[in-house]
DNA sequence: GCTTGAGTCATACGAGCGTTTGAATTATAG
DNA sequence: CTATAATTCAAACGCTCGTATGACTCAAGC
């Protein structure tokens, strides 16, 4: 936010793309704490001190910008989350994984995001949350790539490592895991809120372990036999 | 929008709160499809054929509809809620309850409206999907009111049926819990879509014979030994 | 049959929205 | 230095929003 004040090199137009940065690092903070619809680009632009027509110049319209500052945090964080279970599977060499590994490949990566990111990675639960939440049709395609693509491999890991439970009862673990996830990591501070302080979600590394825990143990449940 | 005419009884005025209950409907449903902030009160007073200056009329002011669209589901659902867990309760007479029998006081309700009211029903996990992701401060009374205080008893029969684990834990475990249901009845046809058919959530009795079986599993995992 | 009060209605207000425009400004290159 | 492209800027566009207003309509009570 605060750029360093040099000498020769704080005109305007000092960086090359300092004004789409700060238009993208501050549309990711007011989007997860507001919401797409609840944010408007005046907003954006005020905080991240640019002119509101930059908007429309860098990202033609604000679903573009939507677009723009979810593909930023989505694309790393499921990269990483392939690579990690791409480790794993290599490492057993066609032998089952351990649910517990699974679930760390896929729910570590944003919770390191979390970690790295002071605040700013907080707010990628958040955006996930509202993706799924409002049904606005323009992020369709966003979600069907970096999501329903990219989770497949997860489910045949799942699959080879719970042999017992039929393809159903693995997606409908997977997906309550994700909302296990979601809900913990999108309201941080809801959980401090209703515990009293009890419980405390400031630290990644312990979400982790709790959320994979819990969840596991679920998965290692056994199976209910109808389908559907 | 087009009213049919009756000789004698159709004017205007023949049913006392016609208005108000068709303008909570249809505020649940656009309020559930679309959002709070996205769903315009024009919008909502056109499908329900009512006047726009209806709604100031009958709820003061757009939030104050919002608050009474959800007091009306959310009452009765965790009045419901307390009822079977007191029966229980009543039942085991200080025995320590099962978690599955818990957890399914817990959930039944919201899906047992579900099963009612065969469209409107889905539009409650959603409703409180919303209002866990927005922000909107004067819907943090009713939230405390109807949830943060009513779970309470829930807190202490869980940590009665599972002494092994720390307060803190059980907090932890009936989050995921929460998460997990809210992501599965909140986005029905999110598991769906990705599944490509392969489940379906259309039944809430499925749904919550899958849910109380994976998150009681996840209950009586050991637990993590760090507190926080 | 007039009065009263609840409810409905069309209309308007000011504010905020996303987007567009064209000129002004700055960086880049010949 | 000059020409050219990239970027920023202030201003305005048309539109929709939530809310307020005052007249109108109807049922009920005396």
């Amino acid at each position: 936010m605060i750029i360093p004040i040099s000498a020769t090199m704080h005109s305007p137009h000092s960086s090359p793309c300092g004004t789409k940065t700060a238009i993208l690092d501050t549309a990711e903070r007011l989007f997860a704490q507001h919401g797409f619809e609840a944010t408007s680009l005046r907003a954006i632009t005020a905080e991240a001190g640019a002119n509101l027509g930059a908007v429309n110049y860098h990202f033609t319209s604000k679903d573009g910008l939507i677009l723009a500052v979810l593909r930023r945090r989505f694309q790393p964080v499921n990269d990483h989350r392939l690579r990690l279970l791409g480790a794993l599977e290599a490492a057993a060499g066609g032998r089952p994984l351990a649910v517990e590994a699974i679930l760390e490949a896929l729910l570590r990566p944003p919770l390191e995001l979390i970690n790295q990111a002071s605040q700013s990675g907080w707010f990628y639960p958040r955006l996930l949350a509202y993706c799924l939440t409002d049904p606005g049709s323009y992020l369709k395609p966003l979600m069907q790539d970096e999501f329903a693509n990219k989770t497949q491999r997860f489910h045949e890991a799942l699959q080879h490592a719970c042999p017992s439970l039929s393809r159903a009862e693995v997606r409908w673990r997977l997906h309550f895991t994700t909302g296990a996830f979601i809900h913990t990591a999108g309201n941080p501070q809801l959980l401090e809120v209703t515990s009293q302080g009890l419980c405390k979600a400031s630290d990644p590394e312990t979400v982790l372990k709790r959320i994979v825990g819990f969840c596991a143990a679920g998965f290692l449940a056994p199976g209910v036999g109808a389908e559907g």
